[in-house]
RNA sequence: GGAGAGGUGGGAGAGUGGCUGAAUCCACCGGUUUGCUAAACCGGCGUACUGAUAACUCGGUACCGAGGGUUCGAAUCCCUCCCUCUCCGCCA
């Protein structure tokens, strides 16, 4: 949510950052809400100051032995009146808190200006010092290697659920759970993670908290008689585990890490993009989630990327970071790295993890505070989070990176341990 | 799914129509005293919205699970819903 105290005193700054971010939405009809708003309701705090202190008096009155008759009948009249005046603001101020909902985050001063995924800025690219995977046989691509294999079954996938469902199967099945473990792993035992295995369905608070409600509506799932939504990402449950909460100085910076199935309907992006895992209804994501003091956060989300990095380097995966313009921020963001692996055989980069930072954003839609010495209110505090990573994507460039001229799969040597096998044949 | 009990401030817990934004205790913060720590004593201690002020602050309103209702007036009475706990049933 962006502070209405900020539209109000800066509405240009404001529209400026929302048509930045591709937004059309119109300030002037949210600040004069905000205005109708606020008459009303000092129209009827005025009636309400009225009526308790006559409230009291009639208190005293009737103690004394008094008649309270005419004054009665008097507030009766305000009581009413005042019942009016509610009404209104209610209808006013449902429309001013759905409005102000369907407003994107504004980007940052660093994020890159720009309307499409052309105008990303790539920051970093990488590979292995010894890259051996570049030998010049015709690669396969992550479908036909998992087919040939009998690692991965689409078919099967497609008829117990439907297409974007994918069956990981024998050895396919335990990379993938050793991939997971091992992402866990690193993140709890190098980076100071704290591990969080939550809900994989949450109620319509906690979408709202993080910002996939209202505008993200059609992407989810959503089990209309319980009122429950599967998750999108693991971010939504840690990232609602402190709403409505205050927390201590202390306290921060918080580090989650967790593992989650992710449940995204994709509605409306069929089509060559679909292929195999590349774009799934469900796929598993290890999910770093930070809370920190605002003055921190563009340097959290820095060492946020690093986490990743790090991953990748253990992995021997290339890759590039892109800062994201814009436009292409998602709707909560202020600042966002995607991270994207290289896929010989698709010869592109598929996006395994994306790290934003949504400074004060979800926490103030989640209602996430904490208590700062010598501060007399709780403050709002920063939230960020990252991939780290997904596993479909990953998964691919895995496949496609390590596969050998007679099309078997080398485990990659840190995954080894997790998986008791070295090869895939 | 059935039956019962309950939801009050950071925590425990009082309060059954006006003097209650809420006793008391604990925690927390500031101070006094004291070799240090502790104890004791004194003081402070919710949040949001809104108005005034250059600011320190001051005023108004709302909030006792949520939403309605009754009433001049609701933490307190009524209705609906949600959640927690206990027992029974079902179940991985």
């Amino acid at each position: 949510m962006i502070d209405i105290k900020l539209i109000r005193e800066n509405p240009e700054l404001v529209q400026k950052g929302l048509q930045n971010k591709n937004d059309k939405s119109d300030i002037d009809e949210i600040l004069n809400l905000d205005i109708q708003r606020r008459e009303k309701l000092q129209l009827v705090e005025d009636l309400k100051a009225k009526r308790n202190s006559a409230s009291q008096q009639i208190g005293k009155l009737k103690q004394a032995g008094e008649s309270t008759d005419s004054i009665m009948a008097e507030m009766k009249q305000v009581s009413d009146d005042i019942k009016k005046i509610d009404d209104e603001i209610r209808e006013v101020n449902e429309k001013f808190q759905s409005k102000l909902s369907w407003l994107p985050n504004l980007p940052h001063e660093t994020t890159p200006i720009g309307k499409t995924t052309d105008d990303n800025v790539e920051t970093k690219t990488w590979q292995p010092d010894d890259f051996e995977f570049k030998s010049d046989f015709k690669k396969l691509d992550h479908v036909e290697l998992g087919k040939k294999l009998g690692i991965l079954d689409f078919e099967r996938g497609a008829k117990i659920s439907g297409s974007g469902f994918p069956v990981y199967v024998g050895k396919g099945a335990t990379l993938e759970r050793a991939l997971i473990n091992f992402m866990l792993d690193f993140h709890l035992q190098k980076h100071d993670y704290k591990e969080i295995f939550p809900p994989f369905m949450v109620n319509a608070d906690s979408m709202f908290g993080t910002g996939q409600l209202p505008k993200m509506q059609d992407d989810m799932y959503h089990c209309e008689k319980d009122g429950m939504y599967p998750i999108p990402t693991a971010e939504v449950p840690i990232t609602n585990m402190h709403r409505d909460e205050i927390l201590t100085e202390k306290q921060l910076p918080i580090k989650y890490v967790g593992y989650t199935a992710c449940f995204r309907r994709e509605a409306g992006s069929y089509g060559k993009e679909f292929r195999g895992l590349l774009r799934v209804h469900q796929f598993n994501k290890v999910e770093m989630v930070k809370f920190v003091q605002p003055e921190n956060s563009y340097d959290e989300l820095e060492k946020l990327v690093k986490d990743v990095e790090e991953i990748l380097h253990a992995l021997k995966i290339p890759y590039r970071i892109l800062s994201l313009c814009s436009g292409d921020l998602s709707f909560a963001a202020s600042k966002c790295y995607d991270i994207e692996t290289w896929s010989p055989a698709e010869n592109k980069w598929l996006e395994a993890s994306s790290c934003s930072n949504f400074e004060d954003f979800q926490a103030r839609r989640a209602n996430i505070r904490f208590r700062k010495k010598d501060e007399k209110k709780p403050i709002f505090l920063h939230t960020l989070n990252g991939s780290g990573l997904a596993t479909s994507r990953l998964m691919v460039s895995i496949l496609e990176n390590y596969q050998t001229p007679e099309g078997k799969i080398i485990v990659p040597k840190a995954l080894q341990k997790y998986t008791s096998f070295n090869i895939i044949e």
